[in-house]
DNA sequence: CGCCAGGCCTGCACGC
DNA sequence: TGCGTGCAGGCCTGGC
């Protein structure tokens, strides 16, 4: 589910109802996900004042006073604020419980997600410590990607996708950036010109800001922080859409198989 | 039943 | 020998 528009749409919902507020308690109630949650470590998360929460990349990072909180939804998962009083369900992992009389709750079903706790600077994780940088910051642009796929004969699809290149970018991001610079998926990276490099970077960039700005994309159980769901599917150029008309051509979209992932691409206005 | 799914880490075989 | 690369497997549940 959630790449970066996603994350951002959580963020953005969850910081209101942190910020400045006092932990009560964390809950574990299923330490098995991605990695064990370090259920000894949280227990100092108890009475901490949040001071900020933020992003890198599809982390989300909550600085809890006495260190940081980082969590990663993975395929499946999502953070809601509820009433402290909600009752929990089967795939509901972990709360924090809020002075206010709420709770923020990681629901995930798949478990791929994480909560991991880290004392000190977030970015010394070894999760986070070489992470390539924000696609919506100035650090990525042309001279970087143009740079970094010099002699890379990976498909630029797969490299879009890579965190070393850039972060928050996953299958469907990668799929409608690629789509909206006219680019197909299986080019090699290390061919691209300089001037498709420049295009791609600010494709990159409007698909993300247009996600956000759409809620990010429910497909089947993403919902904001407030119980929202995106609606950035309804824009989709490409991803999903094999078979149907382009919507700039109307060229049926191709899917293919690409580094195991589903690539959807218009044969007519991609090369 | 088998296959598919938004992530991402590890490890392997291959070719240059 | 060493690297970049693609691929398989693993972690899981749920929907079609």
């Amino acid at each position: 589910m959630p790449e970066l528009p996603e994350v951002e749409t959580t963020l953005r919902g969850l910081a209101p109802h942190l910020t400045g507020q006092r932990i009560v308690r964390a809950i574990v109630r299923e330490p098995r996900l991605r990695w064990p949650v370090p259920v000894a470590l949280l227990r100092q998360l108890d009475g901490c004042a949040v001071r900020a929460v933020t992003r890198r990349g599809k982390y989300l990072l909550i600085d809890c006073t006495q260190g940081w909180l980082i969590i990663h939804l993975g395929m499946s998962g999502s953070l809601r604020i509820f009433p402290a009083t909600t009752v929990c369900g089967k795939h509901d992992h972990f709360d924090l419980v809020l002075q206010s009389g709420n709770l923020m709750r990681l629901t995930d079903p798949r478990r791929f997600g994480a909560v991991l706790w880290q004392d000190g600077d977030p970015g010394q994780h070894a999760l986070l410590a070489h992470l390539a940088p924000e696609p919506l910051s100035a650090q990525f642009d042309t001279d970087w990607l143009y740079t970094h796929t010099r002699g890379r004969t990976a498909s630029i699809k797969s490299v879009l996708m890579d965190s070393r290149s850039v972060v928050g970018v996953g299958n469907i991001y990668a799929n409608e950036a690629l789509a909206r610079a006219g680019i197909r998926p299986g080019m090699r990276a290390g061919r691209l010109s300089r001037a498709r490099c420049a295009s791609l970077v600010d494709a990159v960039k409007a698909t993300l800001r247009d996600a956000i700005e759409a809620g990010g994309s429910t497909l089947r159980d993403f919902f904001g922080a407030d119980g929202a769901p995106g609606h950035f599917q309804q824009q989709y150029r490409v991803y999903g859409r094999a078979g149907l008309p382009c919507r700039a051509c109307g060229t049926p979209i191709k899917s293919a198989r690409l580094g195991q992932r589903s690539s959807f691409y218009c044969p007519s206005c991609q090369h």
